[in-house]
DNA sequence: TAGATTGTTAATCGATTAACAATC
DNA sequence: TAGATTGTTAATCGATTAACAATC
């Protein structure tokens, strides 16, 4: 907002910028040149000038990138110095599995509660938070205001549970719903994973390189 | 490969368009013009037309698109039409998600192998499939012939196995390791999942749109 | 200073949108 | 036949790449 908006193409890419300055980090790299980088990365180096240049100037001419300055300044773009409390939805399989593997504190968030209608999973612990009933989602977000949510619920009760996390403050939905969510307020983030359609899209990749 | 190469963008849309055909199937649509579709889906018309015309012309002018007919169409592209075995390495919490969470078989595939290192974790069942122990995987692949794996394995072990499973026959990789896999074989593809990616947009959205 | 590499402008490429003739 | 909507060409828009002057 402060600057003109940038494309959707750059901001998706930033991650993957984090992660890779992360891991040269780690191997003890100090400075990268773009063209380093690029490399690296299956890049150009142009690219990532371009890149970087939306939002300021992070290297030094005839030098490069200090590596974890540069690291720095991305993390701080991505908000990923401070943290933001989220909730789950749904505590079947996959919401389970979300909730034990992903590394929350480094993506910026903190998962603070789990819901689930099931009374068979009600009351269970997953890592150190218990699965509440989730007619308990008001009283909870009255008390603790989290303003982010994952949906790993059914397809058919994403729209209404939607619209009462929104009513509860909730401002981020990261969806694994089978339900593409498309928000019509104004200043609410949606990220769909559409695991199906990643799958699928390898099949077209196989099956089309060897046409029968 | 018989035509022109496809762009990747229009292969991405594609698993999208097949389960918006989907659900009008079942909720009765017969047919259905590009302007509708085009505002069901928050596309144009234009690009709808233009991406299915990329395959063939599966419209009627005055008409519109057959809804049923379409998603065949399309089905068959994404090879859907017939199913291709694949293994999964790694029975961790989201190895085992994945296995019980995904249709495999609607998605072109069949899951036929679990895999995992972990003595606990061998020898038990999810769904019909028993976790064999991953020293078993040469044995396995040269009665079953799998020609797709899931890596659900700690990154530290992908570049490895990946090698071992290429040597294999595995033509295509569904990677949820927290590494970019980048195969320099010909005719191998590689679906990258990075779930921690897509999280660390959501952050960005989040924490851009009310800066401090 | 000379060499290296950025920041940034200009050129190219590809993807999306608009327009309309063809045709059901 | 008249109306609707496709298939397809042309125009626009945005993203990527190339080039180079600025500068460390």
């Amino acid at each position: 907002m402060s600057k003109d908006a940038i494309s959707n193409s750059v901001i998706r890419r930033l991650p993957r910028y984090y992660r890779f300055l992360g891991e040269l980090e780690s191997n003890g790299y100090v400075r990268i040149s773009s063209r380093e980088l690029a490399e690296k990365m299956g890049l150009t180096a142009s690219q990532i000038r371009q890149d970087f240049n939306c939002f300021g100037e992070f290297g030094q001419q005839g030098y490069g990138y200090n590596v974890s300055g540069l690291r720095d300044e991305i993390g701080k773009i991505l908000g990923l110095d401070k943290t933001t409390p989220m909730i789950l939805l749904g505590a079947g399989n996959l919401g389970r599995a979300i909730a034990s593997h992903i590394d929350f504190q480094s993506k910026g968030f903190e998962l603070v509660g789990i819901f689930d209608a099931n009374p068979d999973i009600i009351g269970k612990k997953i890592g150190s938070i218990t699965v509440s009933n989730i007619s308990e989602l008001e009283n909870f977000c009255n008390r603790n205001h989290p303003v982010s949510a994952i949906l790993c619920i059914p397809r058919d009760s994403a729209i209404k549970e939607t619209e009462r996390l929104i009513n509860l403050g909730i401002r981020a939905f990261w969806n694994f719903t089978h339900y593409d969510l498309r928000i019509h307020h104004e200043n609410i983030a949606v990220e769909n994973v559409h695991l199906g359609d990643s799958l699928t899209t390898l099949s077209y990749a196989i099956k089309s390189d060897y046409p029968d």
